[in-house]
DNA sequence: CGGACAGTTGAGCAGCGTCAATCTTGGTGG
DNA sequence: CCACCAAGATTGACGCTGCTCAACTGTCCG
């Protein structure tokens, strides 16, 4: 457990047997092309919280989806300052954006102990060649990081802090509903300072809005330990009457 | 001219002459695979400025590459408002973000008379699947939308209004560069409140904000008539040294 | 000539950032 | 087992940036 490295950190895991095949690239795939897709997921790799999975820079090989555990992705500017753009959860995929340049335009840093499968991206595009289905779900994969994308956009365009923050909480909680956990109460693997960034606020402004939205009956805080008191009215905050992840 | 509709708008235009195929679909094909190509993008269809290309919730069908104008897009809350999230020019692709659901998240709305291919994406996955230097390139067409949308998500992060529109006004004069075109000197062809939208601002703050660079050397402005007098005050104003559009 | 719309400019205000002090938590070692 | 420390989180006071509201100017087009 301690050992760090590139080993397998259990029995082998195929994606028929994943717990996130649903929400991966198996999605939407016959039994026959998952045996088929195996042959570029067999390598497993470990991240220990604040390990970083790639830094910006590094030359685009893999592309990794997340097993277990989740991520934080950011991009740095010139000036140094970063800027905090997903929190990836198991089944999503990260490298995409480093296709067209070769090289990772972001870094992503594990948030807890995670583990990913490393995917040979000119072994997926081969095989992507062969199974339509495959395709179309790389299609599907990068079609949905740009309108979630969006939807951020949308977040930090003219939004208030106290809508954005609502409007984070009920993403994450759509998201963790998906993979079959609780909807109303969950642990945020992120430290404050970090939201804030991906909100555009500031750690002092977030840690407020928590303390506001327990005053106001919204949710209870404990640490980083979240329970949805009043999803209604969270979801009236944040503007958005369903959540933004469908 | 003055007749609208979806007519070929003048003479027919092939994408091995087009004047942007180098930023488009045809980038890096052969002269071969582009003559295939071209049995995808037959269609033209011309907009008039302030006219949809496609609303949000269309179904997805098309997509549109640029061939002259220009075009914003934007995404609509729940609650009405609206974040405009790119401002697309010639050799652009307009509608990846509807792949996964099937129908359009966002709106396109020319700002100029305008004219595009149409592209319907069922021939072109057909076509991609055949020819692997298409597939490459629709995945780096893809990958270079998700970088481009982090270093907005970086501008609205955590940036003053100057920084924003600095950043603008050098991304628009970077982009107009690459197709040949004045990097100094440019007409920006959406309206005020558009940019402020899409910095996430107010008019009149931009508005301010074009008359502080004006005082400060920095450009020369006549209603949408931008002149840049002063690139590397601008660059350094906008954080990035570089424009960021490579 | 006049109406409509885009853009400019000003005055006042408030939301959120900044700075700083204090409180909690988890990890480490004696 | 507990004392200690460092990092994260909370809370408060204050000020600035950018929003709001409003009036005015310029320009295009009938």
């Amino acid at each position: 457990m301690a050992k760090s490295g590139s080993a397998d950190s259990s029995v082998a895991v195929s994606c028929g047997s994943c717990s996130v095949r649903r929400l991966c690239l198996p999605g939407g795939l016959s039994r026959e092309d998952i045996d088929r897709l195996e042959q570029v997921t067999r390598r497993k790799k470990v991240i220990k919280a604040g390990e970083a999975l790639f830094h910006a820079g590094d030359p685009f090989d893999n592309l990794y989806a997340i097993r277990s555990g989740s991520f934080k992705s950011a991009v740095i500017a010139a000036d140094g300052n970063t800027q905090v753009t997903h929190f990836a959860l198991p089944g999503e995929l990260l490298g995409l954006d480093a296709y067209s340049s070769k090289s990772h335009p972001s870094y992503a840093e594990a948030l807890e102990d995670s583990s990913v499968c490393v995917l040979p991206f000119s072994l997926l595009e081969t095989l992507a060649q062969q199974v339509p289905a495959l395709q179309q779900q790389i299609y599907s994969i990068f079609s949905d990081e740009l309108r979630q994308e969006n939807e951020i956009l949308m977040l930090l365009g003219k939004r208030s802090a106290d809508t954005r923050l609502a409007a984070l909480l009920i993403n994450i909680s759509s998201r963790y509903a998906r993979r079959g956990y609780s909807a109303n109460q969950f642990v945020l693997s992120m430290p404050r300072t970090d939201i804030a960034n991906y909100l555009g606020l500031t750690a002092e402004t977030v840690s407020r809005l928590f303390s506001r939205f327990q005053k106001e009956q919204l949710i209870r805080v404990s640490g980083r330990e979240v329970t949805i008191l009043d999803l209604i009215g969270l979801s009236e905050l944040a503007g958005t009457h369903c959540s933004y992840d469908n």
